[in-house]
RNA sequence: GCAGCUGUAGCUCAAUUGGAUAGAGCGUCUGACUACGGAUCAGAAGGUUUGGGGUUCGACUCCCUACAGCUGCACCA
């Protein structure tokens, strides 16, 4: 390691996209270089504080810990050793008990922008992270035959954000919509069916022709509360779910029509969030699967008969254990014969391991299904392990409830489920009134655009910008409003910026407009540097987690960035140098904001 | 009953998974440029991180305990 002193660098000196990364590597090449017990060392770089650079490594602090050294010693010693690449690119100080802070060059930040500039430069450094791998996100997942409530929601929103990063970070993504189309209900249904069609054949077409999910969704609360009224009734739908399973064209025809009807309405939510999936394999599709998986996991020792099920027990876990005191096996197989959620699960998890040939399944589901996921990998875990097939990564991505503003969850006045169609038309709508006051002087056609993308874009950024985890809190008011951590404030910031191009007649991106910039200079235009270059700190974080609302938060403080700078900095001045490295950074800063809304789902606006 | 999750500013949420002085927004208060778009920006006040104990250089984070809320527990998905 020789050469360059750290003022020489170069515009051939490369800068990688994930800097942490790369002082990462730099550091444990220090580390071998002061005779540090390599293994022990674990740099622990973080993007830092603003007040302690750019870049924080805590490692030294843990590993003197270890080896009983003085830490400030260790640190010192480290740092006399790091390689002339890493020094090139950022000043380092120890500061405390023996935090090593990192402060970029203005030279790195300025070939880190040129660098990873434009769609496809970015694209390309950001798709290292999964490169070669095979996700299956499993999301949405709403019963057929009845409308998407709010409690559709999440998954949707959370699963496509997920499926979006994935994506980008390089990951062969398939998006796999694991519907409820098999089971008890459609028995119920079917019987309903055909007495309405006795009853009035005309009017059941009709009705089917104006509304016909929720017609069907009618049909199936008529046979439901019947079945459970008369027992003669049950035993009839009983008989035509039977009939159903055994193949008879009739119902065979009535079930394919109750799908596709759903399928349809369903499709219509998601062009509103922007979803399109590759796959909608629902339990039916996974019918004729489950056979084989009962044998095998008979056959391996996995699964026993119990009560008359087969059941899974994890004798290894108190919960699931056999001698639990009230034990909770998995049952994979009902006393019936019947399968069930767990069955068909399983038969999934096969299909997505030897089919599509998956490294990582995920599970975007709300997390009171905690149990059953955690039963159901342990399960798979055995299945796997004992038929010697390499298990692919199983994750449960739980979400929490949505709840009103008075702490329950979220329902109408009389106390139903609120429909997701209805959910969303109330968002555009409210967008729609604030867009009339605020930019009255577009057209009308112009406003309804604005108003759809704000308000689907509001609903989708809310849910978002919350760790999944929690519960959420779904208020109206200030989803919508102008202020704070919200779509509007992000969109608002995308359409200042296209408003500035516009206006200087130039397009974002073109060298053109950024040939002959200057280095930065102003306090507010490095500081929006430092922030545009974290972008790579924050896709890697997000991709690492699984949680789209670390990716919220740096998009909000870079959209604050922004808004800083160009309260301080105006762009469209006389002198081309100044003026074109202020293009520049306009240009960059859109280019992220975009692309990572587009990231969430959220569609955005030129203006608004 | 057993188990899991949660408890952070008046409210809604963060805190890079054990790091430096716990940060934002809303609300409240004070300011800014007849504007490259004010759906903006700058600032102030607001905290014993539910209570109590422990682990260590360091705890919102880990362990124990008490309290409060939510959730799940044999054939629904």
């Amino acid at each position: 390691m020789r050469g360059a002193s750290p003022g020489s660098l170069t515009d051939r000196m490369p800068v990688p996209f994930h800097l942490a990364a790369a002082l990462d590597a730099g550091l444990k090449q220090a580390a071998a270089t002061a005779g540090f017990d390599v293994d022990r060392f674990v740099p622990e770089v973080r993007v830092a504080a603003p007040q302690h650079g750019d870049f924080q490594a805590n490692g030294v602090l843990a590993y003197s810990k270890q080896t009983k050294q003085n830490p400030r010693a260790a640190a010192q010693a480290l740092v006399a050793a790091l390689p002339a690449d890493l020094t090139a690119l950022a000043e380092v100080e120890i500061a405390g008990p023996g935090f090593l802070n990192f402060t970029l060059r203005p030279a790195t930040l300025e070939t880190w922008l040129a660098n990873f500039g434009s769609t496809a430069t970015l694209a390309a450094a950001a798709a290292e992270l999964l490169a070669g791998q095979t996700w299956v996100v499993d999301y949405s997942s709403p019963n057929t035959a009845k409308q998407m409530h709010v409690g559709h929601l999440r998954s949707a929103v959370i699963g496509e954000a997920v499926a979006r990063i994935a994506a980008f970070a390089g990951a062969r993504v398939i998006r796999d919509n694991h519907i409820g189309d098999w089971g008890t209900s459609f028995g119920k249904i079917i019987w309903a069916y055909k007495q309405a069609l006795a009853a009035d054949r005309a009017a059941l077409e009709a009705a089917l022709a104006e509304t016909p999910l929720e017609e069907f969704e009618r049909l199936y609360k008529v046979g439901n509360t019947t079945a459970d009224a008369d027992p003669a009734v049950l035993e009839a739908s009983r008989a035509e779910l039977v009939k159903l399973q055994a193949g008879a064209p009739e119902n065979t025809a009535i079930w394919r029509r109750i799908g596709e009807v759903s399928v349809a309405a369903f499709q219509k939510i998601y062009d509103l969030l922007g979803i399109r999936f590759d796959h909608t394999l629902g339990e039916s599709f996974y019918n004729d699967k489950v056979a084989a998986v009962y044998t095998e996991l008979v056959a391996c020792g996995v699964a026993e008969e119990s009560q008359g099920a087969l059941v899974v027990f994890h004798d290894e876990n108190p919960r699931y254990s056999r001698h639990a005191e009230r034990p909770n096996p998995f049952i994979i197989r009902k006393a019936d014969g019947a399968a069930n959620y767990a069955s068909t699960d399983l038969a999934t998890i096969l299909y997505r391991a030897e089919h599509f040939r998956a490294d990582t399944a995920l599970y975007v589901v709300d997390k009171r299904q905690g149990d059953h996921f955690e039963q159901l990998f342990l399960t798979a875990q055995k299945w796997f392990a004992r038929t010697g097939r390499p298990l692919l990564r199983l994750e449960h991505l739980g979400f929490g409830t949505v709840l009103g503003e008075d702490g329950r969850p979220l329902k109408t006045r009389s106390g139903e489920n609120i429909k997701l169609k209805d959910l969303l038309a109330e968002a555009v709508e409210r967008a729609r009134r604030l867009v009339d006051e605020k930019s009255g002087e577009l057209s009308e056609a112009e406003r309804a655009a604005i108003a759809e993308i704000v308000g689907i874009g509001s609903v989708q950024y809310a849910d978002l910008s919350q760790n999944r985890s929690s519960d959420y809190t779904f208020a109206w008011d200030k989803m919508i409003s102008l202020e704070g951590n919200t779509a509007a404030y992000l969109l608002y910031a995308v359409a200042r910026i296209h408003s500035i191009f516009r206006k200087l007649g130039a397009t974002p991106g073109d060298p053109a407009s950024e040939a002959g910039a200057s280095p930065l200079e102003s306090p507010t235009e490095l500081a929006l540097a430092r922030k545009l270059v974290q972008f790579a700190d924050a896709q890697a974080q997000c991709t690492g987690s699984l949680r789209p609302h670390v990716l919220c938060l740096y998009l909000y403080e870079l959209a604050g960035a922004f808004s800083a700078f160009y309260t301080v900095e105006k762009v469209a001045v006389e002198d081309p140098a100044i003026r074109a490295r202020r293009l520049r950074l306009c240009a960059h800063t859109l280019l992220l904001l975009e692309t990572g809304l587009g990231l969430l789902g959220l569609r955005t606006l030129i203006r608004m």
